[in-house]
DNA sequence: GATGAATGAGACTTCATTCAT
DNA sequence: CATGAATGAAGTCTCATTCAT
């Protein structure tokens, strides 16, 4: 008699990770509760058991999504016609601070509740070694053109460049005014420093 | 002629800090309970509270001392009469790694908690400033000897670097293989690439 | 189409006042413990919190119902066609030994808690005004009429038969066993005769 | 060896008992707590159980004093030359609105803490039949002179007065405003003629 | 599907009282 | 006498989750 409509069915349920992720970024993962996130999203506290099966079914999706849009974005980067290096150093610009913010939010408290999450903790490596390989390869790529060092080892490499990323988007927490053009500019530098051949 | 022995006061403040610092490692600064704690360190759950004033005021302290602590190792490698690079460079070692996986735990909880918690903002930005004072201080002295690029300003070169080195404190969440002496090396490497003056 | 059922709401806190009022008779505001509600009330501990945001708001809103109620019964009082001091001294009447103990323990807690407790002292404030009014007006009528003596300021008479009515119902403290008929009545006699016009 | 120095050790009681009246006029019964009361005598918390077993047995203290105090008060206003109606009138003067308002938070917090605490109810019922027979006596004494009403039974009289300066005492919570001269001057009418012998 | 009433474990904190020194 | 460290029971409130309708 009923059928479920997928569709619908996959409407509401993103309509409820984005309703979370606000809540996320405005109280942060424990503060947060399940009856704000449905109040947010105009459904009833029952109602979201639904879609989801539990609080931390909603933000392993979360931060599924999440990380898959920002792999996305690296990799889109990467087949963009521009330089190697061009490419790498992409991740590190300044977007609209309010989006730095609020990227910085939800990487904190993803990586601090992956700490104790397993679960979480794996969705995180699936999307890192993702992110990794494809940088390795982009290094790999630039060795072969000589935009690189040849004697670097690529996989290393990628690892550094992806901490340094991490880094970067730390900043913020440290002291809100040292998130400047400028301190993004010098990472870039150094990042173009580190990979340049070696003058012959 | 009988006082409080505010020696003694001291030690059990201390020793009950050290059993909060193994209960937030082992379950973070929310999984962590007053009752885990005062488990942990031998009280019974009302006397906590004659030594700290609520659970945040015992993060706030643990919080503090530890970036105290960092910072005071910061400066005294600062100090030392080894080449200023090498100064700069020596926070990246790696340590013991369940050494290095605490600090980890500690500082993505520090950080994520930061967020909403203004005091503890603002705790982390004061240690945060006298960590960059060293650090550009430091740098200008390696420019004066010539160690270091001149055409560098030291004060963002200070804010990159603390970021780089935030930057490899995480790393093992991404995953706990790439916390390697290798990639620990290769930033190394980077960060004198970055510092090194350009060849004439 | 399907909505809340506010009448259902209203009855379910209507039971959970009646249970504090109960508990509070018995153990009065301090003694009686939000568990103890809800035991009485038959619901779980958390429950509560879905009419009641804490159990200062439960004491508030009793506070506001038993106030109103006693004001509604004075206006009805005031209303009928007996005479109009008649209508002021019905309030002094001895009710069952029963009702008049609750009434007395609800009111001294409610005073006492009023002392330190500004949203309740606002709360007995409100209604005080209304009931004096009143009483003023029937006074003023019992002037017009000639009942009472027009040379007494009618907001001030207002205020001491108010006092006296209050203190009638402290009485039972001072010693219960002189809460006796006889003493309600010969109230009512100083309040006949501090009303009588003089003798011409 | 060590003798107890017993006049010293009175002081010191009496010392903490004003401590603990300020205390619990500030804060009231429930609010006021042994810690508090330690610190406002100058005292150790421990220290406090040398002079009395308990924090209900200082509220006994105290609540015992103070009603002795009144009961003797009165005893010098009954004793004192002027007529008999003037002296059961002397109650209710208004003194400084400060001794006012202390006066009403003791006796209201007395006498709700007494609808649950039977030892408390004992002391309250002992002064209040000591203050009524000298009532009693007062008035009886009145009719023998002819200054009162010869008809009203004597003891009866005492309690319905009694009340009234109880209510009166209550005035200031219905409303701090309605805490007047003129209120007060009123009273004493209402009691004036209440006593009055009727005209002939 | 959808609601919101209901649950219950458990968190943080308070405070009168005791005890070793 | 005097201190203050220590206890532990209990209280208010939160919140993820379940269930009847």
């Amino acid at each position: 008699m009923r059928k479920v409509d997928p569709v619908k069915h996959a409407e509401k349920r993103q309509e409820i990770l984005d309703a979370a992720e606000r809540c996320f970024i405005r109280d942060g993962f424990h503060g947060a509760t399940t009856a704000s996130i449905c109040t947010e999203a105009g459904i009833s506290p029952g109602h979201l058991y639904h879609y989801f099966p539990s609080k931390e079914a909603i933000i392993g999706a979360l931060v599924d999504a999440n990380l898959k849009r920002v792999a996305e974005r690296f990799a889109a980067a990467s087949a963009a016609p521009s330089g190697v290096v061009a490419a790498l150093v992409s991740e590190v610009d300044q977007k609209k601070p309010k989006k730095t913010r609020n990227a910085r939010l939800m990487l904190l408290d993803m990586f601090a509740e992956a700490e104790r999450n397993p679960v979480l903790a794996e969705v995180i490596r699936k999307h890192s070694r993702g992110i990794l390989t494809l940088t390795a390869d982009l290094v790999r790529r630039g060795q072969d053109t000589g935009e690189i060092d040849r004697t670097l080892d690529a996989d290393a490499v990628a690892t550094v460049l992806m901490s340094v990323i991490d880094g970067t988007r730390l900043i913020g927490i440290r002291d809100p005014k040292l998130e400047t053009t400028k301190t993004f500019g010098l990472v870039k530098t150094m990042i173009a420093r580190f990979l340049a051949p070696p003058p012959t």
